[in-house]
DNA sequence: GTGTGCATGTAACTTGTTACATGATTGT
DNA sequence: ACAATCATGTAACAAGTTACATGCACAC
């Protein structure tokens, strides 16, 4: 349930239509949270409903045969906002394919397993390299989202604004190394164990699907 | 799609009952991959239907008023298992509210921030001493289910199995390290930032709501 | 005129969550 | 008798994915 409150702080940022929100959306906030357009779409309509976001109707284009809608934040909108900041949520329970499959590598070829790591490890250094070029622009105050909300803060506020961010997405280039590193261990063990094994590529012999009584 | 394959690498371990599988469950790809019970049956009507698993009707107790069903692998699903394993699936984007929460954390106050922060840290030092836990369990090869595995496995392959499990639990302790050392970081920037503010507790001033032309 | 971008959605489906519902078996 | 545990589900809902569908505006 972050997609909301992730519109509902774009939006603190000014009025949007959802084309440009979606837009934002994918320069930001798509680094921790994917969302397909249609579903911001779908949102943004739920969020009015419930008294969050208020539209207008503008024309577009100077013939004006279409229109768009233009969303800000209502008063309910900002307070859900805060007291979202504030709230501790549970996290939710940790899932995650590549470590489920990681714990069952034996029933596959080494070969495989070395597959499955060079994956991993290249996954983790694209998401480095996006995180950390983030940071840089962050740090220059050189994303143009970012200088919208700059326009709108006060002074003295500023460096929180940049700072938080900066920390979130530092986090995160932490964690892109911790996973190219334990890809790389793998790697390793993988090494170790095809040298250990008697010959061939396969750890154990292919599970069998026999049946069998309990 | 984790669940499913999950669901198959248990089996392979031997037949078991829907109500044994979601206990083994908890005890081991729980840790990567959260589901209810109710889904698991769900899941496995659904592996029956698709072939990849059978299930023999048995009685329960003495008396005999009431059944269970022992699941076993077919020799499809066991294919399918194998599959999976060699199969380099594109991981799913990024999805984790504490960080997009974190990138936020101006429309909040710093006493809030930090209990964010202090919140996150416990969860993960939670974690990590649950994983802790886990790896030498499999190391001691004290897991029942471990056992249960090696059994049916050849004398050989013992080494691979335990290996590629601690590995990947060793992955999820370095995971939950780096999650505390941001957590840290995290409160040290707070302090930061509240020395630096004029006064109070704020880092801005809230979201307004107010409606604004664009 | 034509392609790129602006702009907004619906529909069908899959996955996962939460709550509810029931009853037998076994040990004390 | 009673509680714990074994055992199996259904139903309603929420969230997210994928594919489809439409058409204007603007610059070349």
């Amino acid at each position: 349930m972050s997609l909301r409150h992730a519109l509902l702080a774009l939006l603190e940022a000014g009025a949007m239509t959802g084309y440009e929100l979606a837009k934002w959306f994918d320069q930001s906030v798509a680094y921790v949270w994917n969302a397909q357009h249609s579903q911001i779409y779908t949102e943004l309509r739920k969020l009015e409903r419930e008294g969050l976001v208020e539209a207008r109707t503008l024309p577009r284009g100077e013939k004006a045969l279409a229109t768009k809608r233009a969303y800000t934040l209502t008063r309910a909108g900002a307070k859900e906002l805060q007291r979202w900041v504030g709230e501790v949520e549970q996290p939710p329970p940790l899932r995650d394919t590549a470590y489920v499959k990681a714990t069952y590598l034996e029933y596959g070829s080494f070969s495989e397993a070395r597959a499955q790591f060079r994956a991993h490890r290249a996954h983790y250094e694209a998401l480095r390299d996006q995180f950390e070029a983030h940071v840089d622009e962050l740090e220059r105050g050189a994303t143009a989202l970012l200088r919208r909300r700059l326009e709108r803060a006060p002074e003295e506020g500023h460096q929180a604004i940049i700072a938080y961010k900066v920390h979130a997405y530092r986090g995160l280039v932490a964690r892109a190394r911790t996973e190219i590193a334990w890809a790389e261990r793998g790697l390793e063990l993988v090494d170790r164990l095809a040298d250990a094994a008697p010959a061939g590529d396969a750890a154990i012999r292919p599970p069998s699907g026999e049946a069998f009584e309990i």
